[in-house]
RNA sequence: UGGGGUGUAGCUCAACGGGCAGAGCGGCCGGCUGUUAACCGGCAGGUUGCAGGUUCGAGCCCUGCCGCCCCAGCCA
């Protein structure tokens, strides 16, 4: 009875026989030899099979075969250089475990539509584990920095009542008789953890009901939402780069094989480290209206706008206190200049835009009620949060990172439906 | 929601200015002992998204509807 091995660790059993179980992912018959890889979800082994080494039996069972198929492989382990990866299996037994009949994804190229229609599939190809492997590289790197920093995870609600940044989108439920809602933001809560732990963040699900069809756009993704007692403005961004900084090491170090099977030229993600630079607003406008862009002071940024800022740098940058009437009601008014606010946004590099959105908040109770009812938001939803403000309010600030776009950038992928392993978008809610 | 595209074999795409609907891959059959998206020969596979219209004749032109993609807005 051979040893069950996984095959990332076949190295360790060269002349030695193994079985190994997973999938069949191509195959290539050649009159009396034949040729398959297998996948096990460790990695990806070529196993020969020879007419004259096998039973009859176990040759018309290869023969067979069909992509996907599940199996056992029991043969012995060979250096080859020849094979991808480097190892390769001489069969000697082979157990059909599960036939895959007329399997609808081919080693080719294939539509979008096609691709997603039949996600749960897709998820076995390559580039999409890569992606995904990436994706949980970085969800680890994101718990790793922040408990290495003593900041405590608090899990914020997703069924919420009306309360959130108000301007977009809610997802409506019915709660026994009542009305709530998916959370499309978990800041708020964390502002009352920050008051009870000082450092804190979460990291879930968040909704929007956004009628978006674009390549940066999901109704359901992943953020991640530190929130920090004392910190200002400045404080807030230096933490935003060393933690994009942190991750995109973490990318690199962990998921070389990964970014090589996607093709990512790494390059541009070297040169990611702090200090990022900083451009005001205002100079910003500035700089964009002299290249040419409509846009006017008081505005928010649109797409193109930023991509133009980005394009200018070799790194991610900050622009930071934009007007507060494009922003959000609980952004901290800026002492210097009351028509703008203590926020930044963070665009990353190569055309990709944002993937931080973040802000001193406003700690004085007047002034954050007076912004409530300004945005005509249900005052009454928000007593809580105003409460925040009345039992010895603080200075803090905090950021949200979007998972799927951060993971988008490092993979070099032009849309972020690939990030996530089941994209929730406008008209898809299947598989 | 607005603007621009697109829809042809299971998949990816061809088809001159309106004139017999095709290829590659996949499938099936056969051949091949070192393949790397193998190769060679053969076979099967179509209501050209749906409904109407113009025309001797429509995959192609017109109208409506549907699906999807891209861009914009909103944002992470």
């Amino acid at each position: 009875m051979a040893v069950i091995a996984e095959v990332r660790e076949l190295g360790r059993h060269v002349g030695e026989e193994v079985t190994v179980r997973g999938w069949i992912q191509t195959m290539r018959s050649h009159g009396r030899i034949g040729f398959v890889v297998l996948r096990d979800g460790s990695g990806i082994v070529q196993a020969v099979v020879g007419q004259k080494d096998v039973s009859p039996r176990i040759w018309d069972r290869f023969q067979a075969l069909t992509q996907e198929s599940s199996v056992l492989l029991t043969g012995l382990v060979r250096e080859d250089a020849r094979a991808p990866g480097g190892y390769e299996l001489t069969v000697r037994d082979l157990v059909l475990v599960g036939r895959s009949e007329d399997y609808p994804i081919q080693p080719k190229e294939h539509g979008v539509d096609f691709l997603l229609d039949r996600r749960h599939l897709w998820l076995r190809s390559s580039q999409q584990r890569a992606v995904l492997r990436v994706r949980n590289e970085v969800e680890q790197a994101i718990h790793d920095f922040f408990y290495a920093r003593d900041f405590v995870r608090i899990d914020t609600p997703i069924l919420t009542g009306a309360i959130g940044e108000a301007a977009t989108t809610l997802f409506e439920v019915d709660y026994f008789e009542q009305k709530a809602y998916l959370a499309q933001t978990g800041q708020l809560y964390v502002e009352a953890a920050a008051a009870a732990f000082g450092k804190v963040y979460c990291f879930g699900p968040t909704f929007r009901a956004e009628k978006s069809k674009t390549r940066r756009h999901l109704t359901e993704f992943w953020m991640v939402e530190p929130e920090v007692a004392w910190n200002d403005s400045a404080d807030n961004m230096r933490l935003q780069e060393q933690f994009v900084a942190y991750i995109v090491e973490r990318a690199l170090e962990r998921c070389r094989n990964d970014l090589a099977v996607l093709e990512r030229d790494t390059t541009a993600l070297e040169r990611v480290t702090p200090p990022f630079p900083r451009l005001d607003y205002s100079d910003a406008v500035k700089m964009l209206q002299e290249r040419g862009s409509e846009v006017e002071w008081g505005e928010d940024l649109g797409g193109a706008d930023e991509t133009m800022v980005s394009e200018s740098y070799d790194r991610p940058v900050f622009v930071y206190n934009y007007p507060g009437a494009a922003k959000a009601f609980y952004m901290k008014e800026n002492p210097a200049d009351p028509r703008t606010v203590l926020c930044d946004d963070l665009l990353a590099p190569e055309g990709v835009g944002e993937i931080i959105g973040g802000s001193q908040r406003e700690d004085d109770y007047d002034r954050l009620l007076a912004r409530i009812r300004e945005e005509k938001l249900p005052e009454e939803a928000y007593g809580w949060y105003l409460d925040l403000r009345r039992y010895g309010t603080f200075p803090h600030a905090g950021f949200g990172l979007g998972l799927e776009r951060t993971v988008a950038w490092i993979c070099g992928r032009a849309h972020i439906r690939e990030t996530i392993p089941f994209p929730r978008m406008l008209y898809r809610l299947y598989p």
